[in-house]
DNA sequence: CATATTACTTACCTCACGGTAACTGACGTA
DNA sequence: TACGTCAGTTACCGTGAGGTAAGTAATATG
């Protein structure tokens, strides 16, 4: 039994909700709202181009195809169309032949690669740590 | 062509490395790892978790699922028991009937909800300019 | 006329993520 | 004897993320 949501009996209240109510959220749930904007940034492929962009400047598809390491043409289309959507890239499309594209961060982007940043240098101090926990936790079962 | 990997040509070099030589990392490839590192944390269901449990303490296994909104038996079973191999939360069983389970963080759990704090700061200020760049966006295309 | 170049699309196909629901174990209780 | 409780585990199955490879457009060059 305990499905996670729907019993017919009685859903024993509680300890299932997070704003039935009006709590003091400015939005009904901002909560949902920021979660699902983190989810959206912290993707594989969006970390990797961003930092790829901070660390370079302005780069074109193909100079970013090289740099950001395992990526398909089809992702890094999808991602930098993902960015650009979002206002953490601009793309400029010079009217020569062949094509010309350059990609470069917006301020927007820019911070969103200031405030994971301090994430990058946790994994950075931290990584030690969790591989010693995982040799320990193989050992203990 | 160019396929981003895996042309019989020469593979024009000068572009696709990030740390062939030594460099000056304590590790092969650092970056990777760190990377990796990201990757396994921002995880949906291991971001909630950690903010559920960052803002109630000990909790036991249905309270989370209760709290964690959304989220399967399944799913939060496996989320917990990573995040305890990875160190981040303690399980403690209380040998009585029916079970009892209680999940604390650890000290690296809550150095790594500190850590995303301030993804998360970054998000609640700027998700309003992320739906607007989405907006222009579509109107631009 | 064939080829190279850049920045993509598009079609196709696979596999792993994750949801649903049922089952387990050990005991207290009705 | 049947049921409820908690904390899972297991089997099954569908969707979709994402990889591969080929195609496209437009022009300069040999």
């Amino acid at each position: 039994m305990a499905p996670t949501k729907s019993s017919k009996k009685k859903p024993k209240a509680a300890l299932a909700f997070q704003s039935p109510n009006g709590k003091s959220s400015p939005h009904p749930d901002l909560d949902a709202l920021v979660q699902q904007t983190i989810a959206r940034v912290a993707d594989k492929w969006t970390l990797l181009t961003l930092e790829v962009l901070d660390q370079h400047g302005t780069l074109r598809f193909t100079q970013l195809a090289g740099l950001v390491d395992g990526v398909s043409q089809k992702m890094l289309t999808q991602t930098l169309r993902q960015m650009e959507a979002d206002g953490f890239v601009t793309r400029t499309v010079h009217p020569v032949i062949p094509p010309k594209v350059e990609y470069t961060l917006t301020a927007l982007g820019r911070s969103l690669g200031e405030a994971f940043c301090s994430v990058w240098t946790w994994a950075e101090t931290n990584y030690k740590a969790i591989e010693k926990a995982r040799t320990a936790y193989r050992e203990r079962s």
